[in-house]
DNA sequence: CCTTGGTTACGAACTTAATCGTAACAAGTG
DNA sequence: CACTTGTTACGATTAAGTTCGTAACCAAGG
C-alpha cells in the first residue's frame, strides 16, 4: 500500500544482524552465528543467507580476500537509527517529533535517562 | 528469525488505515476509502480486505447492524504509538531512551517541537 | 593426490503482506 | 418480482522475508 523503495529500510532479521555487527565490528558468519545462537536458535546457513541478501542490498560490505568472508555494517548505528526513527515519526506520528518523545517517555524511564535528555535539550540551547 | 506473537504489530498499510481511524473516527469501508485514494491508488476491495484482517486479528472492531459495516480502531492512538515505539527502542536502540530521544532530535526538529519537550521534562520534575 | 572439515552458493519450502477480480448477497425501486 | 446498486466474502496472485538442506568448492594434512 505504500512501499517505499528508495531507502532500504532493514528488515528484522537483518537489524538483529547489523546489531551484532556495530557491536563486534566485522566478522565472519561463523562469529556472528556464535552470537545469534546465544538469543536464538538459528541455522548456520540462515545466518549466512540473510547476510548475502544484506549484501545485495547494501545494508553490508565484506571483505573476500580470505576464504571466509567478513563482514561489516555499511552504514553507522547512528544513521540507521536516525532514518528507522524517521520513518517511524512519519508513519505514526504525524510527522511529529515531539509527539513521539512523549509517548517515549513514561513511567518506566528512569531518572537516569530523564537527565540524559535534558542534557541534550540544554546542550540544544545555543 | 524473531516472531513476536503475543502482541499484534500493525502492518505499514495497517496503521494508514488506523490513522485515518483516529482521525474520523469510527467509518464505513467507503468513507476510509475516499480518504485513503486522495493519497493513493489503493482499490476499493483491498481496503476492505485489509479491514477484515484486521478485524481478525483484533486491530479494529466493526458494527455489523447495518449493511455497510462500521469499523473503529481498537485500541486508542496514544496506545498504538507507545507499543510501537518500545518496539523499536528494544529492537534499535538496546532498550535505551534517551538514545531513541536523542536520535530523534536533529537539526530539522523545530524550536517549537523542543520545547513542547522540555515542558515535558518540566512537568516529570516533581 | 585424495580425503576431510569448514566454507559459500543455490534453490526449495513456507509464511506473511498486499492487491484485486469476481462471486454472492442485501435492499430498495419500479 | 426482477433490476440495479452497493456491499461483503472469498480466493488467487504476487512479492518479500525467513528458514534450511544440499551441493559445490577450497585449502590444508596425510
Amino acid at each position: 500500500m505504500a512501499r517505499d523503495k528508495s531507502v532500504v529500510k532493514p528488515t528484522e532479521a537483518e537489524l538483529t544482524l547489523l546489531n551484532i555487527l556495530w557491536q563486534m565490528g566485522p566478522a565472519t558468519v561463523r562469529q556472528i552465528h556464535e552470537v545469534v545462537s546465544t538469543t536464538q536458535k538459528t541455522g548456520y546457513t540462515t545466518v549466512l543467507k540473510i547476510l548475502q541478501i544484506m549484501h545485495e542490498k547494501a545494508l553490508v560490505i565484506r571483505d573476500e580476500t580470505n576464504r571466509a568472508h567478513v563482514y561489516a555494517a555499511a552504514n553507522s548505528e547512528m544513521h540507521t537509527q536516525s532514518s528507522l526513527i524517521k520513518d517511524l515519526i512519519s508513519k505514526a506520528f504525524g510527522g511529529s517529533t515531539s509527539k513521539l518523545v512523549m509517548r517515549a517517555i513514561d513511567e518506566s524511564t528512569s531518572a537516569e535517562e530523564i537527565n540524559d535528555i535534558r542534557q541534550l535539550l540544554n546542550s540544544l540551547e545555543k
